[in-house]
DNA sequence: TAAAAATACTCCATAGGTATTTTAT
DNA sequence: ATAAAATACCTATGGAGTATTTTTA
């Protein structure tokens, strides 16, 4: 599982459409859905249906979703607690 | 900040030594050297202070490893809820 | 002088892109 | 016909390796 994947699902998650979840990563379509796909593919189990203007979570990937959001909210508390103190306007 | 990152983190926070934390990552010591430093660069901090034969972690990299221990388990948790059940002999 | 980490490269796996096709309404 | 996802193919970034050097106790 790579951070990416992370962020690729938690979108899709949101979004339930690969096309604007792409668009919310800064991705392209194809490059977003191949990470859901590998992501699939180590996890061992499809994470979302795709059902043309009806894309939502599978059992497993909703049970997956809270943990992944854990995972993306840790990494940023990480680098929140790791950066250097911004001295100039720093309540901004 | 990537999982192999978080992995090469979590295994020099044990070890206290960049050396033995590559062997338990099954990554050579340069490898683990390169993952560290970029770790360092992205969040904006020192990790580790490297005092031959006694390397160990710093403030920020004590403030970190909860975290990145959390983002850890959390990616194994995943992938323990997701996994199929194995039928066979399950409870081994 | 020896153990630990850093540096200098080389290589290649794969993340990401563009173009296109398939699928289902 | 159209919107959404998948596929095919290409490129290039950066993760991993080996060899070597630097550092310091």
């Amino acid at each position: 599982m790579e951070m990416h994947q992370v962020r690729c699902f938690l979108a899709v998650a949101d979004q339930l459409n690969f096309t604007k979840a792409a668009e919310k990563c800064n991705v392209s379509q194809p490059s977003l859905t191949r990470a859901i796909k590998l992501l699939e593919e180590e996890l061992g189990g499809v994470l979302f249906h795709r059902e043309r203007a009806n894309t939502h979570l599978s059992e497993p990937g909703k049970m997956l979703a809270p943990h992944l959001r854990q995972i993306y909210e840790e990494s940023h508390e990480a680098k929140r607690l790791c950066a250097p103190s911004r001295p100039i306007r720093s309540s901004i």
